[in-house]
DNA sequence: CCCCAGGCGTCCA
DNA sequence: TGGACGCATGGG
């Protein structure tokens, strides 16, 4: 099956990942929301400011004013649309009693109620929901979609939810399996199938394909 | 100077 | 429903 031996090509030419980098599972939620439409060293910056100040809690996160906070992550760009989405996402935390891993309900629940806050789409619904609070989500994102399209895997206007039952109907449903596979992709996409870099003989994918 | 990055909401046809 | 646009910083 194609979905399988890619991954197993991606496995075996960049080796595990060990996603989402972040030391605390809060961390790594505020992370995905940091993370829109920016550069992931753009969110280090910003996720080492709260570091610094002591601020990674919810509570404390909730406690400061805007202002302060849009200074803190300032550095991750769109910091007046991120500090309300940051905002309104540990409000919701909190009324799930604050731990991510301890929350009894289901997952198909549990995304609709992260889709329902503003700033929270499927991508980062999905982000959060697998590696901040382990469930078993397959995500999608912009990497995902220029792999696939590149290789004519999808249509290029594949809609999100059409790319998702793609892996997740050819998958088992494997926690471990859905959070190495993304950031695989995000790592191919890094290396070898950037924005206007039509197409790569490098690829490790042009393997996959010749043999087909 | 340009383009781009681990999206999303809004507006408009 | 789907394409264009604004949001913003920092690196290449």
């Amino acid at each position: 099956m194609l979905i399988k031996r890619i991954y197993d090509v991606l496995f075996n030419t960049f080796g595990p990942q060990y996603w989402w980098p972040g030391d605390t599972l809060l961390e790594i939620a505020i992370g995905a929301i940091l993370t829109q439409n920016t550069a992931w060293a753009n969110v280090e910056k910003a996720i080492n400011n709260l570091k610094k100040e002591g601020l990674l809690s919810i509570d404390k996160l909730l406690a400061i004013d805007n202002e302060t906070l849009k200074k803190l992550i300032r550095p991750a760009g769109f910091y007046n649309q991120k500090s309300e989405r940051l905002k309104e996402f540990l409000i919701w935390l909190k009324e799930k009693g604050g731990c991510l891993t301890n929350i009894n309900e289901s997952t198909e629940d549990l995304r609709k109620e992260l889709l329902s806050i503003k700033g929270i789409g499927p991508e980062t619904a999905d982000s959060i929901l697998l590696y901040a609070m382990n469930r078993p989500v397959f995500v999608v994102d912009a990497y995902t979609k220029r792999v696939l399209s590149r290789h004519n895997i999808i249509d290029r206007k594949a809609d999100y939810h059409e790319v998702q039952n793609l892996f997740v109907n050819n998958l088992p449903r494997d926690l471990n399996l859905y959070k190495e596979y993304h950031a695989l992709l995000v790592k191919l996409g890094k290396t070898y199938c950037k924005k206007n870099q039509p197409l790569c003989e490098a690829c490790p994918l042009t393997e996959v394909f010749l043999i087909d």
